[in-house]
RNA sequence: GGCCCCAUCGUCUAAUGGUUAGGACGUCAGCUUUUCAAGCUGAAAACAGGAGUUCGAUUCUCCUUGGGGCUACCA
């Protein structure tokens, strides 16, 4: 009988949650899902120096918030006897040695053929003449990464290893192991490294940082900056695998469901922002004005201003931004008059006379508007009049309307504007906007 | 240096022993138009090179080149 699927995901708590390893917990997971697998966090916490429960809680924080959840939580550090255990098992095999203070692992000398048999990248050769032994304890007692891991698969019973390329390297050593102790190798899956644009180990940052595509490595940096986590989710399993379909968005339910180890890709993945936040856009537009108003709260509390203002203003920029950290200077000018230079005004194909004429024109009809009129249809409707019977362009009227309410070369349109900031705060940035546009021409 | 992995548009990728080598991001252009964004339409853009196998290779094999990883009493 095939033994039950078990997978995990053991990152070591030195450091904040890496973009790397959410990638790696997301596949881990993912397959336990797809194969009625269990699926364990195990914190690799061997490293009694830089260990530390605050990187612990970060990185639990960030798989939760990612929608991974584990079925068991494991601490190296308090599973000494257990390697004391299988260490005593080598011991009785002869085939540990002491040196240094260290407790070494002897490996088979000559031109031993080791083969990783890989899910992802088939049988891989290695000669044991190539490998020094292996430390298993070190000095201070504390049991190595080698060996803790390997003692721990097998503790609890790991099926398949699905890790980062970067072990593939180590796997031999590994597998020897596991053939001393007398354990079955588990199956393994070494997916593609997350490279930064100049193509090196996204998890070493990258030495000439300022490029645009350079990603963040600590993963709290997209949460922060307003990513969802649909959008990571789909970034992120689409960094190594593809879905069969030419479908590009998907939920973490429909992933699970298309999910196989056979469409993972062999080559490093290079991690382009671009493609991130064209996802988190598409995320961000489906949302309902509910939940986007909610989103983005957080991200807003430093802005003042009147709760249906606000909302209006969101509904309104909802398209514009990529991520939610956006969305403050978005709406800082519905909360507060604009700051912005007169010359504005004046749109490319007019001139200082017509705008004025314009921003006249518009004054006069805006404040004849009754206020229960003030709505878009109405305000469009009357400006176009204006302009019609003016004998002026739509430019000379609509864009300094629109810069005197937003004081930005691009925003929604003017009658958007008019009818969010109501009567009264529009003919006051009206007026404010015919004495600037005065005095800078 | 040694060992190992990898190689399709700039990027993420699909597909195939015979295809106009497909999609997405990005880029560019057009539409719309009072701007920008969004949206819609369209365009440019790839099989690293060389041998071999084959009627035929982007696809299979080998070599070269290039990139990456590992080579810790870090994990």
């Amino acid at each position: 009988m095939e033994k039950k699927v078990c997978v995990r995901f053991a990152p070591s708590p030195t450091g904040p949650l890496h973009i790397g390893g959410v990638r790696t917990a997301l596949f881990n997971y993912v397959y336990a899902l797809a194969n009625g697998g269990t699926f364990i966090l195990r914190f690799e916490d061997t490293d009694k120096d830089r260990s530390e429960a605050v990187f612990e809680n970060n990185i639990k924080d960030g798989l939760k918030w990612m929608g991974i959840e584990w079925d068991e939580e494991y601490h190296q550090s308090k599973r000494a006897d257990i390697y004391k255990k299988y260490l005593d098992k080598l011991k009785a095999k002869d085939l540990i040695y002491e040196h240094d203070g260290g407790t070494y692992f002897r490996l088979p000398e000559k031109n031993k053929k080791i083969i990783v048999d890989d899910l992802i990248r088939g049988k891989v050769e290695f000669n044991s003449q190539d490998f020094d032994d292996v430390v298993l304890f070190k000095k201070d007692g504390s049991p190595t990464f080698h060996f803790a891991n390997v003692v721990d698969d097998i503790d609890m019973n790991i099926t398949h290893v699905i890790r980062g390329e970067d072990h593939l390297s180590n796997t031999p050593k590994h597998i020897l192991l596991y053939e001393a102790l007398g354990a079955d190798v588990p199956k393994f899956a070494h997916i593609p490294l997350i490279l930064n644009p100049d193509k090196s180990k996204m998890s070493k940052r990258m030495v000439s940082s300022g490029s645009s595509r350079a990603g963040d490595i600590d993963f709290e940096a997209y949460i922060k900056a307003g990513y969802l986590p649909e959008a990571m989710i789909n970034f992120l399993a689409q960094l190594g695998w593809s879905p069969p379909d030419e479908n590009d968005f998907f939920t973490l339910e429909e992933l699970v469901k298309m999910f196989t180890l056979d469409r993972v890709q062999k080559a490093g993945a290079v991690f382009d922002i671009k493609n991130l936040n064209h996802i988190n856009h598409h995320y961000l537009m489906e949302k309902s004005l509910d939940d986007y108003i909610k989103l983005a709260e957080p991200y807003i509390t430093h802005l003042k201003g009147d709760k249906d203002l606000i909302e209006k203003a969101l509904k309104l920029v909802q398209d514009r931004a990529q991520t939610l950290s956006e969305i403050p200077d978005l709406i800082e000018y519905f909360l507060k008059a604009p700051k912005y230079d007169g010359k504005l005004l004046i749109f490319k194909k007019s001139s200082p006379e017509q705008t004025a004429k314009g921003l006249d024109a518009a004054l006069k009809v805006l404040e004849a508007i009754d206020e229960r009129d003030w709505v878009e249809t109405k305000l469009q409707q009357v400006l176009d009049n204006t302009v019609a019977a003016e004998g002026l362009l739509p430019g000379d009227v609509f864009w300094p309307v629109r810069v005197a309410l937003s004081g930005e070369e691009g925003s929604p349109s003017p009658t958007e504007l008019l009818a969010a900031l109501g009567k009264d705060e529009s003919i006051k940035r009206i007026k404010t906007a015919i004495g600037k546009l005065a005095s800078s021409i």
